[in-house]
DNA sequence: GCGATATTTCGACATTCGTTGAAATATGGA
DNA sequence: TCCATATTTCAACGAATGTCGAAATATCGC
C-alpha cells in the first residue's frame, strides 16, 4: 500500500462522523445500508453525510451501489486490512520482539473463529 | 480504547510527515531517535517537528526523554496495537466472516516469529 | 557566568475542513 | 407527464491545521 493512499484513509476515519460512519456499515456487513439510514443512524444531515461518504468512498472503505431511488453503502473490509498491513509493515524490520504485542493484540481483537488449524481457547473469553 | 482516542491517533497518523515520523521511529525501536536527527531525516525544520511530535506524543503514540542536551522520542507500540484493535472491534459482530480476512492479514503483516505454537510456511515467503 | 547547541514556544499566515441552506439531479409511481 | 422521495451538488461561512521566522528556554563545556 502507498503511503498517500494510507493518508487517505486514515484522514477518512480520523472524523467522529466518519468513524461512526463506518464503523456502522462494518458491523453492517456486506449488504451494506441505504444513505438516509445512515443518515438517521448517525444523527447527520443529508447533505452532510453525502460529503463524507464521498470522502469515505474516494479513500477506497466503502463501496456504494444504486438500488431505486435508494444508494446503499457497504465497508470495504479489505481496505481495512490494507491500512492495518500498513500501519504494521515497519514493525518487523529486524526487531519481531516490537511487533509482537501488536501482533497478538490483533489476533485477539479478531474474535473470529480460528482460520485454518488453531484451536486453543475460546477468543474474547 | 474510546472514540475520542481513536480519533486523536487517527489524525495524528493522517498527515505526511508525522506518518513518516511515526514509521521511523517505530523502525527504530525502543531506543528511539533525538528530535534533531528525526528533522533531518523526515526533511523538516525543527519548529515544525516539534509540532508534529507534540502532536504524536498527545495521542500516546510516541514517548519523549531528555537525554542532556537532546530529546530523544520512541514509537509506543502498544498505542499502535490498541488502534488496530478498535479498527477490527466491530468487524465480528456475529458476521465473522467478514474480518477474518482482516485477522489473516494482520497475521501475515506481522512476520514476527509465530508468537506461541504455530508453523506452516515461511511468513512474507 | 558565557557562549554554543538542541529544542520548544509564540505570532502570523494561507490553506484545508466540516457544516449549512438552497438548488439540482435521479428514480419510481399515479 | 407530474409529483414525491432520495441523494447529491453548489456556494459560503467559521474553525481548525500546517508551516514559517523570530524569540525563548534548557543543557553542556569552557
Amino acid at each position: 500500500m502507498e503511503s498517500s493512499a494510507a493518508i487517505d484513509r486514515l484522514s477518512a476515519l480520523a472524523q467522529p462522523g466518519r468513524l461512526a460512519v463506518f464503523r456502522l456499515l462494518v458491523r453492517a456487513g456486506p449488504e451494506g445500508i441505504p444513505a438516509g439510514e445512515i443518515a438517521a443512524a448517525v444523527g447527520l444531515a443529508p447533505n452532510t453525510l453525502s460529503a463524507q461518504l464521498t470522502i469515505l468512498v474516494q479513500a477506497g472503505l466503502l463501496s456504494s451501489a444504486r438500488e431505486g431511488r435508494v444508494i446503499r453503502y457497504a465497508a470495504r473490509p479489505d481496505a481495512l486490512s490494507e491500512l492495518i498491513v500498513y500501519l504494521m509493515e515497519d514493525c518487523c524490520g529486524g526487531r519481531p520482539e516490537i511487533c509482537q504485542p501488536v501482533q497478538e493484540a490483533a489476533a485477539r481483537a479478531a474474535c473470529c473463529p480460528p482460520a485454518k488449524s488453531r484451536s486453543r481457547r475460546p477468543l474474547r473469553a
